[in-house]
DNA sequence: TCCATTGACGTTTTT
DNA sequence: CGTCAATGGA
């Protein structure tokens, strides 16, 4: 057979990879190297030469985008329909193994994903059950831990320390959560993966099923697998299943959410006969931009070892402009995106990221003053939208009225008088017989337990949903989703917000109508047996969609360093690059390798750009109210100076950072400092250090010093009797 | 039940 | 400074 349409376009390492005869291959594709390429031609590789069924492939990604990237193009490059393939996402798969083994999962038929919204509102619920402070055990610091425990594969049963007072108590929290989900039939996001797993571990019938039909196993952006997704790897692939991992270690940006870099390393030790290939060839960015990111890497200490080269131009220098404040930095962006505009180049073609959303704004500004089209990543989407999940909430009922988050959501929305003593009522009765809301609902109107009004409502909200399921059991989905928007008169409890925001909301719920509507059953969800009404709630919730879906046009765009990751873009401005905002402050208290991830993201944005990359920072930033003087970022002094040029040349880039100079800021409060930032002192107690930060003015100046023997302080200046040396 | 005022808090995010 | 949620009065 003629295999040449599958490697012409591959380089060297490419076609080792994809021809690899190993028992797994592992392949370290650095930045733009053509990764996803390569997966896909080794797709088409097993197939086509090696003649592996399309039944026993499984390709994993992270996202629905590059599940959906990866189907296409394994299409086009087959050219025959990818239906039979398994693509898709961890959680995607996990779920549809959940439902396909619902029973030996223990799972009810009509179980429900709950997103993370709806579980950190479940978490808020049984805090104040229990009675707890909820300052002192905040919902999110409960969600964080439960979805480590997850992550890590731990049952409340297998987290030890249960004699530590605050673990015992989260422990505690994590039980009565799971109680609920159980009881409601309810999966959150981690759980998916872990009762994925447990399904085979617990089932070795189901998994022996598995391992003999899929023996080649994808799996994408390996560096960003949790211990779970490892562990649910690795027993699926067993002694015989072929893995082919492509990932990159300098890429991993995800460990504060569970990601396990070491991963790659455990992949090579627990498995034989891995081939390892390394992609270093860039095929996007210039070179001066590739030595650049290259220098900045090297700084970490524990990587696989990698170096970025193109036989392409080395291109400009990068630019690197020194703002007076974040309103000068908004600005110059702003100006050099109108001039590359000018230069007839395209919106869509600039990116400007940043560390923290809430920097988004002042460039917003600045681009809708000079009418540029834009587009910002990352805000909340369709399926997350309030008055969509309240629409959704009621569907959600409809299917499971046990679904004790979608009941509480809605109960009273509109107000139907179900109020707080009422709920609390239903709530003691469920607590106590440990029955779900919907059931205590019910057995507190038989057993009378209300005061007579009280009562009357409630009996009319179960009749409400039960004459609703009743009268629509047979209806398309479409007449569903506007039949239980009219009949729980939603709309009218948007009526009293301002008018704008009311019409934006009724205008979702017709378009969340029309995504009813043209909804389609997808083959695999029926062949799980789930209904349209199952199926379409679990896609609301495992692809929220898009973002900011309509605007596709030409638009610059913004976005966290983070969600940049996997695009790229001819310009790109790398924005707020200051020690503190980026590398963040709370990444350079911490301990455990944070520094490094923050050098990573740094190098994952600077690997975004193609042709010109520029990077900035502001000289003094407003933060929280208050002025900050600020440092140039630690990461700027890590690259090579001969590949960057000043944009304003009558101010030097401080390398190494030597300053000493008073900062020229307009604003003028350096007069009232004796001490320059990266000034040299000395304190009474703490000995030598390093002037770093300024917050606040006048007599309530204070002095962030970097001491080298007591580590970083804030000390107010006025009191702190610093002497200059 | 609703609205307005007050208070705490402030990385990164996909599923 | 700006957001979101909780609180308390009408």
């Amino acid at each position: 057979m003629d295999v040449s349409h599958l490697l012409d376009e591959l380089n060297e390492p490419q076609r080792e990879a994809v021809t690899s005869s190993n028992s797994h291959v592992l392949v370290l594709a650095g930045a733009g190297s053509g990764k996803t390429r390569v997966l896909v031609h080794r797709l088409a590789w097993l197939i086509q030469v090696e003649h592996v069924s399309p039944l026993g492939v499984l390709a994993v990604t992270f996202t629905n985008k590059a599940a959906g990237e990866m189907r296409e193009r394994t299409g086009k490059l087959l050219g025959f329909s990818t239906r039979p393939l398994w693509v898709g996402t961890f959680h995607g798969i996990a779920h549809r193994l959940l439902r396909m083994h619902c029973q030996e999962a223990d799972l009810p038929e009509t179980f429900q994903i709950l997103d993370a919204e709806d579980q950190q509102r479940l978490l808020r619920r049984i805090i104040r059950d229990e009675g707890m402070n909820e300052a002192d055990w905040p919902a999110r610091q409960a969600q964080w831990f439960i979805n480590a425990r997850k992550d890590e594969g731990q049952r409340p049963q297998n987290i030890e320390h249960l004699d530590h007072p605050v673990t015992s108590t989260w422990v505690h929290i994590y039980k009565r959560y799971q109680d609920h989900c159980n009881r409601g039939g309810l999966v959150d996001f981690a759980e998916l993966l872990l009762r994925a797993h447990e399904l085979w571990l617990d089932h070795p019938d189901v998994l022996e099923h598995y391992r003999k039909r899929l023996q080649h196993l994808l799996i994408d952006e390996f560096q960003d697998t949790n211990a779970i997704q490892y562990a649910w790897l690795r027993l699926l692939a067993g002694d015989s299943g072929r893995m082919f991992v492509v990932g990159d270690d300098d890429q991993s940006i995800y460990g504060w959410r569970g990601a396990k870099v070491e991963n790659i390393q455990y992949f090579v030790r627990d498995f034989p006969d891995v081939r390892t290939v390394r992609l270093e060839q860039n095929y996007r960015s210039t070179g001066n931009i590739l030595d650049a990111a290259n220098a900045l890497i090297a700084n970490n200490q524990s990587r696989m070892g990698k170096k970025l080269w193109t036989d392409g131009p080395s291109g400009k220098p990068i630019q690197v402009y020194a703002a007076f404040n974040e309103q000068d930095e908004a600005r110059f962006v702003v100006e050099r995106i109108q001039q590359w505009l000018d230069q007839g180049r395209r919106a869509d073609g600039s990116a400007i990221l940043y560390r923290t959303t809430a920097q988004s704004r002042l460039f917003e500004e600045n681009l809708l003053q000079a009418s540029i089209p834009y587009r910002v990543y990352g805000g909340q989407r369709f399926f997350e939208r309030t008055e969509v999940k309240d629409a959704l909430a009621y569907l959600r009922l409809l299917n499971n009225p046990n679904d004790d988050a979608a009941l509480e959501r809605v109960v009273n929305k509109p107000a139907r008088a179900i109020g707080a003593k009422t709920l609390a009522i239903i709530r003691l009765q469920a607590r106590e017989s440990g029955l779900t809301l919907w059931q205590a609902a019910g057995e507190c109107v038989s057993q009378e337990k209300f005061a007579k009004r009280a009562g009357t409502v409630v009996s009319a909200f179960i009749q409400l949903i039960d004459s609703m399921r009743e009268r629509m059991q047979d209806w398309t989905l479409g007449k569903q989703m506007q039949g239980v928007i009219d009949d729980s008169a939603l709309a009218s409890h948007y009526e009293k917000e301002p008018r704008e925001r009311m019409e934006t909301r009724i205008e979702n719920l017709g378009e969340l109508v029309n995504a009813a509507d043209a909804f389609i059953l997808p083959v695999e969800d029926a062949e799980a047996g789930l209904t349209e009404l199952q199926s379409f709630l679990s896609h609301a919730a495992l692809e929220a969609g898009e973002t900011q879906g309509e605007s596709w046009e030409d638009c610059v765009q913004l976005m966290t360093l983070h969600s940049a990751k996997g695009l790229e873009f001819p310009l790109v401005f790398m924005a707020g690059m200051e020690d503190g905002l980026f590398p963040h402050r709370r990444s350079v208290d911490e301990s455990g390798g944070r520094l490094e991830e923050e050098r990573r993201l740094c190098y994952v944005g600077m690997t975004r750009a193609r042709e010109q990359l520029y990077i900035s920072y502001a000289e003094t930033r407003r933060m929280y109210g208050s002025q900050n003087y600020c440092r140039p970022s630690r990461f700027i002094d890590e690259m090579p100076a001969e590949l960057l040029e000043e944009v304003r040349p009558r101010i030097a880039v401080h390398r190494p950072y030597v300053p000493a100079r008073p900062s020229t800021s307009p604003v003028g409060l350096s007069q009232d400092l004796a001490f320059s930032l990266g000034q040299a002192v000395l304190h009474s107690k703490f000995g030598e250090g390093t002037v770093m930060a300024f917050e606040g003015a006048g007599e309530h100046t204070r002095v962030h010093v970097n001491f080298h023997d007591e580590g970083a302080k804030w000390l107010v200046l006025a009191y702190a009797n610093l002497q200059a040396c």
